[in-house]
DNA sequence: GTGAAAAGTAAACACCGTTCAATAAAGGGG
DNA sequence: CCCCTTTATTGAACGGTGTTTACTTTTCAC
């Protein structure tokens, strides 16, 4: 996934290259999805690690949040086809992503509501998980525009700055 | 495209559906790539259409950019599958789209950049290009959040509000 | 050692994008 | 009207895909 990217990922690959037969790829997997789930899944857990290795390393006095914001596009940069990944693969309709893969996502999410939180006056900490969900959409708005392409097409050469702004401007508010 | 999606989309379908041979439609679009760009750029000037459609609708006193911003997310809803396709493709790393569609693409923005200008006081109005793909990015981000599913799977059930609020925040600083 | 349970296999199927030699249609002199 | 060139159209063939399934191999407790 990392090499070729979702669109031209093969199970039929995969399995040539753990050496294994296609058919013990599905008896572990389900089918298609669940091996992409699977991936996937793997790429939220890391996503998450670097995340929290990038906020261990801030100093005392650093902005907190910019450095999430930092390493929400280093992650995404760095690896760039599984990241993407992330969003082009959708279950279909009907179907719900299994738990395993819903507490990855929310664990990513608690990670950075806890530094939103930090930043809200006591009175209003409880406007931190919805801030949270809003300023995450805003920075993967950006994130998501710098890697497709869109952002080299307007002429935009700062992505990053330009969420961190955007951040900084919900935040205003509160001070 | 709009009925089964881009991960179901088929060239060889498109040809049974218009009555040509699948030879025939690659003779007219060169590759599934080029077909997939005609269908793109079609859903951009639509996208278009109706953008400049609500805004003309928009009475003297109401918010304009609030009205831009619910017809990305009702456009985004009403065509769902076409306006995901929009972002579910992507050329190969090394072909740019052609200028056709960059027009396209920068014809939207054109039309944002206007309304957004016009919030802007005189001596900032060199800001409404930067601002403008900021902005969008913002708002690109919490619809994609909404339809992916994302903000269902995070409790947000009112992303067409964050986004309006993102935007509020962003341009508050300018009053 | 044996037999049941678990793990692994790959051929078969229906679909896909892509190519290309062959065919059909169109159109313009003579 | 016929011939010839150009243009448009075809669909079989190729190598690839996800998925199923009947089959084989391995494991391992008794």
């Amino acid at each position: 996934m990392l090499e070729v990217g979702f669109s031209h990922f093969s199970a039929r690959e995969v399995a040539k290259r753990v050496g294994y037969s296609i058919g013990t790829l599905y008896n572990v997997f389900g089918s298609y999805d669940g091996l992409i789930l699977a991936i996937n899944g793997r790429t939220l857990d890391l996503w998450r690690g670097h995340l929290e290795t990038r906020l261990k390393a801030v100093e005392d006095g650093d902005d907190r949040l910019a450095a999430a914001i930092n390493a929400y596009f280093e992650f995404a940069i760095i690896n760039r086809h599984a990241w993407t990944a992330l969003y082009d693969f959708r279950l279909p309709d009907d179907i719900e992503p299994p738990d395993r893969y819903r507490e990855k996502v929310a664990a990513i999410i608690k990670v950075v509501e806890r530094e939103i939180a930090a930043t809200l006056p006591t009175a209003r900490k409880t406007d931190a998980p919805a801030l949270t969900r809003s300023l995450l959409a805003t920075v993967h708005g950006h994130c998501f525009f710098a890697l497709n392409g869109t952002f080299r097409m307007l002429g935009e050469d700062n992505p990053l700055e330009a969420a961190r702004e955007r951040v900084a401007d919900a935040l205003a508010k509160y001070l």
